[in-house]
DNA sequence: TGAAATCCCATGATATCCCATACTATCCCG
DNA sequence: CGGGATAGTATGGGATATCATGGGATTTCA
């Protein structure tokens, strides 16, 4: 790979909205790998180049809000980003606790070993009904961990509404425009 | 041979708008290549010419939302503007996280290699049917890249249904006074 | 001291790089 | 106006680097 030490990484492109989303790369594709005896699995070498270039050499896990049955993951740029979010909540209140206790007493920072891998932790795994095989797909600034045969059966039903939902994108010409009040 | 690609060209013609935000190159023309034993394909070379002018030494390729069997492509200036386009929706929406599913999770940066080929990855493929060849098909902002007799057959479909949509085809002039007026 | 986690190295598969070749459209010059 | 030279492009194949994965050895912590 000339030049090109994990840091430069996939695409560093000009201009564009990378920076108004929050500067950071995006998490992009889909990779199935194994869990072995020990309970590792390598995390894609183009999802690590994400986060080593944030500065940390492992990924943030945490479960999914939404109670599917899916770990999420993400390098520090995006768990400041949820610190962020969480401190703008009043600072004892109900919401405030319960999102803290989901998002950082069930959050783990996984280290790489020297081969790119990390140990999903059983609490995560367990809810994920995740055992020997698991999906990375990419969600932009975050990615997110299945059970293979339950990504594809939820994607299988994503594709079918998602052209549905095509109508929701409108550049964002259009959507000031519409926000403006013109009509 | 329709539209002869080789004449519409790069089109960097003067005036162009090459350099405003708005107005990135057209992507223009068919092209068929071959699919080697590799899983390699030669990407289009007036293609090329618009990504790398783009900033970028590759394409980006996704699923189409509509459901059919091709694969969506473009350039980063493409590509960032549906990064915009998702940023504006509610953050942990399902509309959005469906969305994004589709267009980060199925979404893969592919580089060109010295000679200006890329690997289609095995999932985008597969949806849409290629198997030893594909047609590149230009659609302005972005491209599509069809299995070649599906896009024989969708083609044929498509010029039976676009001659009731000229009437749709208004000069921007005429577009705003009708806004304006209408509705 | 034992179990589990971590480090380190080996291996196979895959993707990437690099060079060679055939073809075609363009250019140049007679 | 024609014919040969030339550059750009698509394609094929061998060599090389990267990555995922498995297993042994070492460390860590209870």
């Amino acid at each position: 790979m000339p030049g090109d030490p994990a840091g430069a990484a996939a695409g560093n492109w000009p201009g564009g909205a990378g920076d108004e989303v929050g500067g950071m790369e995006s998490f992009r594709g889909r990779y199935t790998n194994k869990i072995d005896a020990k309970g590792r699995v390598s995390v894609p070498a183009k999802f690590r180049a994400i986060t080593t270039a944030q500065g940390f050499n492992g990924i943030v896990c945490f479960p999914s809000l939404k109670g599917a049955s899916v770990i999420e993951g993400c390098g520090p740029e995006f768990s400041n980003l949820i610190d962020e979010m969480l401190a703008q909540l009043a600072p004892f209140s109900d919401e405030r606790e319960e999102l803290a206790m989901v998002l950082h007493g069930n959050a783990w920072e996984l280290m790489f070993d020297a081969d790119g891998r990390v140990v999903l932790p059983e609490e995560l795994r367990e809810r994920a009904g995740i055992a020997t095989e698991v999906t990375f797909v990419g969600m932009g600034q975050r990615f997110q961990i299945w059970e293979p045969r339950a990504y594809e059966a939820h994607y299988e039903q994503v594709m079918k509404k998602v052209g549905s939902l095509s109508d929701l994108l409108k550049p964002p010409a259009q959507m000031a425009r519409e926000r403006g009040g013109a009509s």
